[in-house]
This record gives C-alpha cells, structure tokens and sequence, in this order.
DNA sequence: CCTACCGATCGGTAGG
DNA sequence: CCTACCGATCGGTAGG
C-alpha cells in the first residue's frame, strides 16, 4: 500500500554510483545512507541487505542488455546491418547505464556463489548472440568465410563493452556516433589494402 | 644485506592473485598471510602497508607495457606490420600477467590520489602510442585516410584490454594466435564487400 | 616471524 | 526513519 518504489529506486541509484566509484566492499552502507540523508540503520527498513543491492544491480543492468539485444534475433536485417545495430544498441546500454554498467564489470565476483553463477550464463548467452549472428552472416555471404564466429564475436564484445571505461555521456559523440565508426571500421577495415586477406 | 627480495615477490604474486580474484579490499592481509603460511602481522617485516602491494602491482604491470610497447615507436616497419605486432605484445603482456593485469584494470581506483593520477597520466600515453601510430599508418598509406586516429585508438585498445576477461593461459591459443586474428580482422575488415566504406 | 593487542569500522539488529 | 548497540573483522603495532 505504501510507495516504498521511489526510496527503493533512490537507494540503488545511489548505490550504483557509489558502487562504481569506489568499489563493492569500499563503499559502507553509512557512506550510503549519507548520500540519502539518513541513518546506516535506516536503509534496512527498505531493503534486506548489502548484497541485495548488488544483486539488484547486476540483474539490472543484464535484463537491459537482454532487451536491447535478443529481439534482434527475430528481425529479418542482412548481417552487417544487424551487426551495426546490435553494436548501437549495446553500446547505448552502457551509455545510459554508466555506473551500474562499470558495477556490473567490476564488481560481480563478490556475488553469492549462486547469483555468480546466473552471471556467466548471462555472459554465455550474449556471446551465443553474437557468435550467432557472426555465423549467419558468413551463411549469407556478407562475411568473410575465413572468420571464426569465436574470436570474431569476441572482438565485437570488446568494442562494445569496453565502451564503459571511455564514454563519456553528454560529451560530443553519440552512442551511435560510436557505433558507427566501429562498425565502419570493423566492416571494412582499417588498411587499403581491404579485400586482400590478412599480411 | 638480507635477502628478503623473493619473499617480497612470493607476497607480491599471492597479492596479485587474491586481489584479482576477490578485489582489494575484499582481501584481508590475513588472508593474504595465510596463503604464505605466516600470520597476519608478520607481513609488515617486509611490506610498509597494505597500499604499497596495490602500488607496486599496478607500477609493475604498466611498466610492463611501456617495456613492450615503446620501443617499436623508434621500428622502420610498415604500419599494418608495427600495429600487428603492438596487439601481439600487449596480448602476451596481459597473457603472462592475467592476474596484475586484471588487479590493474579493476582496483587502480582504490589508489591514493598521487598514484592514482600517475595512473591516469599513462592511460594517455599509451592512447597516444596507439593514436601515433594510426596517425602514421595514414600518412603513409597503408590505412585509411577517413579513420578518426582516437577511434581507432580506442577500438584497439578494446580488443588487446578485454582479452583479460576471458583469455586462458594455456589454452589452444597463443598470444600471437589471438593477435593475428585480432590484426587480420581489424585490417581487413569482417565485410566481403570490404574495399567500400561504410554502409 | 609470532603473540597479543590496539582503535576503528564494518553489516546488521532491537526497540521505539 | 532514529538511537543505541551487537559481535566480527579490519589494518597495523609493540615487544620479543
């Protein structure tokens, strides 16, 4: 009856921020409530306990990637331009999500064993996408046959991800500015000579 | 006189591993002793502080990129050939180091702000390395005049800097495995179509 | 390198 | 949401 969803929110914003500035176990849940105007003791009336918010946030920021990404699955795009979607969407969740994307990198091995677990299945799944969608496009022709769907996917994960430690929201590109040049790069290339495999 | 330095570095390597598995502050120095087989209060004979071991880490692992990367600037080598072989050694540098490189990635913001400034003034420098040497790749040709040199800059720094997460030594590939692919990728492009910009 | 200890701080709870 | 408190653990030190 109550509307404890605000506070709650407020809370797990906070969270995240500290949570990405300082770190999991560096951050108090004093250092917490001082950014909320209350009492250590008083957060427990909202919430159950320090991991909770951890969990929150984690589980928060997958669902977000998961939205963004799988139901590129189903839509009929040719390779490369799923590919540049899929990396613009991917890269606006962690635009958007700055601090609990950093936590969600950072901090998820201080997760109980069995949210850890939840986790790297996530982390399995959004390769799977990838791999998946590097795969279809060699079936279709637009990629190179010579690809391996592994490390190509792994490549594609690093551009994206590694995004968290760079962007900066509100500064002169957008998520799509950079989704773009990293497309166009890796699409086409850097070197002239593109066409042309490897040395 | 003493030779107290393999114990320092037996302490260094125990730090290395626990801080990357459990993250800094959530590594107790007792922990840290246990693993030594000593208790906690013997460590201060050889180390000042539980500081000093997150200082040296992060010195040791950045110093060795620097020892890696610089002196290819001063290589008569084409660009293609000088970036192939600077993924291929900060590969194997985050290869050899999985630990301090990961401690470096995740815990250098837990450093007191005069070492914690340091570390930020080396990101740029080698961003800078990395933009230099695109910069001249297309001054000479061999890359594409339309590249954005801190683009390109950062999407390599992406591929050879994630790698901390999900390569394994040992495993079926080599650094310089993981970077040929890397450089064959990046230089010629995923797309067949490659040779064309963009969309 | 150990024993024994220090003050500080931690996450969390009781009772209101 | 606060006050007052709990046991546990922290990094570090003294003295040997």
């Amino acid at each position: 009856m109550s509307d404890t969803r605000p506070r709650r929110e407020q809370i797990l914003d906070s969270a995240s921020r500290l949570f990405s500035e300082r770190g999991y176990h560096a951050t108090s849940m004093r250092d917490l409530a001082g950014e909320l105007g209350m009492q250590g003791g008083s957060l427990y009336a909202h919430i159950t306990g320090k991991e909770e918010l951890l969990v929150e946030i984690v589980s928060h920021a997958s669902r977000q990637f998961d939205e963004a990404l799988f139901p590129l699955r189903a839509l009929d795009m040719g390779a490369e331009e799923k590919l540049r979607e899929a990396m613009h969407r991917h890269i606006r969740v962690v635009a958007d999500n700055m601090d609990s994307a950093t936590v969600f990198f950072h901090e998820w091995k201080h997760l109980s064993p069995q949210a850890y677990a939840h986790v790297v299945t996530w982390r399995d799944t959004i390769d799977r996408f990838y791999r998946d969608l590097v795969q279809e496009g060699i079936e279709e022709g637009a990629f190179r046959a010579t690809l391996d769907p592994r490390m190509t996917a792994h490549l594609i994960l690093s551009a994206v991800n590694w995004a968290y430690t760079w962007y900066r929201p509100g500064g002169p590109m957008t998520p799509r500015d950079v989704a773009d040049q990293y497309a166009d790069m890796l699409l086409s290339g850097l070197g002239v000579r593109a066409g042309q495999e490897g040395t």
